[in-house]
DNA sequence: GTCCATGTTCTTTA
DNA sequence: CTAAAGAACATGGA
């Protein structure tokens, strides 16, 4: 349980994608599962080869990949192309020389121009997956559209949203609704906001609302100044085993003290996942 | 062997 | 139409 990889973990890996291969160009690609690419795309493998990246970008929990026409420089109208990486629950995405050791269930490797590393894609659980378009599937890749991203959501599109009423947990986690929140900074969000997560999106106030667009924001943003991984943190055990307590009030801590009350932190299961709440401070 | 965890999508039920 | 619950997917760790 390396990785959670949420909205915080998705542009961490986002922003280490752009800094190393943003301009570059795909000289080799090897897919050692083809079901793994999930558009019905039999020659992936030669398809993005001699394409360059033209940008990295994060939309919700998703990476998007816009490369150019193979070979490069010239841009054919139609001949460039869309690539869409998600990490799944297991998914992760490195940097490594092309000789080192291969990670189990690594399913996709690329070689660039002028990157001496190679980029691995590994997913042990294959809950991830990669999409592939061409410049021409635009209504393919407008599909399935996500809705507001959780970084820059808004009191106001949130009240929009919470005209609904089921339980505000669920309608957070509706990647339909809200692109980006999983169940930790879910869970996080709520407790900062003081919010039971069983609490009826339609009974929320005003204030509630304010106060709990400006805990995603707040929750989000302290997650990517730590880099997004605070459990692989935990788990490192290298001297910063902290940094699990520091940024999960209520994640993962069923049993144990609230940081603010004192209050045994309960769980109960919303929507299939564990939820994670105080039952004094989140009272309201 | 059991239970549990992550995210998405689909089906069933109301 | 909304929405909630459950299953399915696959794997590994406790």
């Amino acid at each position: 349980m390396l990785d959670m990889p949420e909205l915080p973990e998705v542009q961490t890996v986002v922003d280490e994608m752009h800094s190393r291969v943003t301009g570059d160009t795909i000289v080799a690609a090897v897919l050692s599962r083809a079901d793994y690419v999930r558009t019905p795309t039999p020659d992936f493998a030669e398809r993005i080869q001699r394409r360059r990246i033209l940008s990295v970008s994060r939309e919700g929990k998703r990476i998007w990949l816009d490369l150019s026409a193979p070979g490069g420089r010239t841009r054919k109208a139609g001949s460039d192309a869309r690539c869409r990486l998600h990490l799944g629950m297991s998914g992760r995405i490195t940097f490594e020389a092309a000789d080192a050791p291969l990670a189990p269930h690594t399913h996709l490797r690329l070689r660039f121009r002028r990157l001496a590393a190679e980029l691995r894609f590994s997913d042990a659980r294959r809950f991830g997956g990669i999409w592939f378009y061409n410049g021409s599937d635009g209504d393919a890749m407008r599909a399935a559209r996500l809705g507001a991203d959780a970084l820059t959501l808004s009191a106001g599109t949130l009240q929009e949203l919470c005209r609904r009423k089921r339980p505000i947990k669920s309608l957070l986690m509706d990647q339909s609704l809200i692109g980006g929140l999983g169940n930790i900074y879910c869970d996080e969000a709520l407790f900062s906001a003081r919010l039971h997560p069983l609490r009826r999106a339609c009974e929320l106030s005003d204030a509630d609302i304010r106060r709990l667009a400006g805990s995603i924001r707040d929750v989000l943003r302290r997650a990517l100044r730590h880099g997004g991984s605070t459990l692989r943190d935990y788990v490192r055990a290298d001297g910063r085993a902290g940094e699990f307590q520091r940024l999960h009030r209520v994640y993962g801590r069923e049993g144990h003290a609230c940081a603010r009350c004192r209050r045994q932190i309960e769980r109960i299961v919303i929507a299939g996942r564990s939820t994670h709440f105080c039952p004094q401070c989140q009272n309201g």
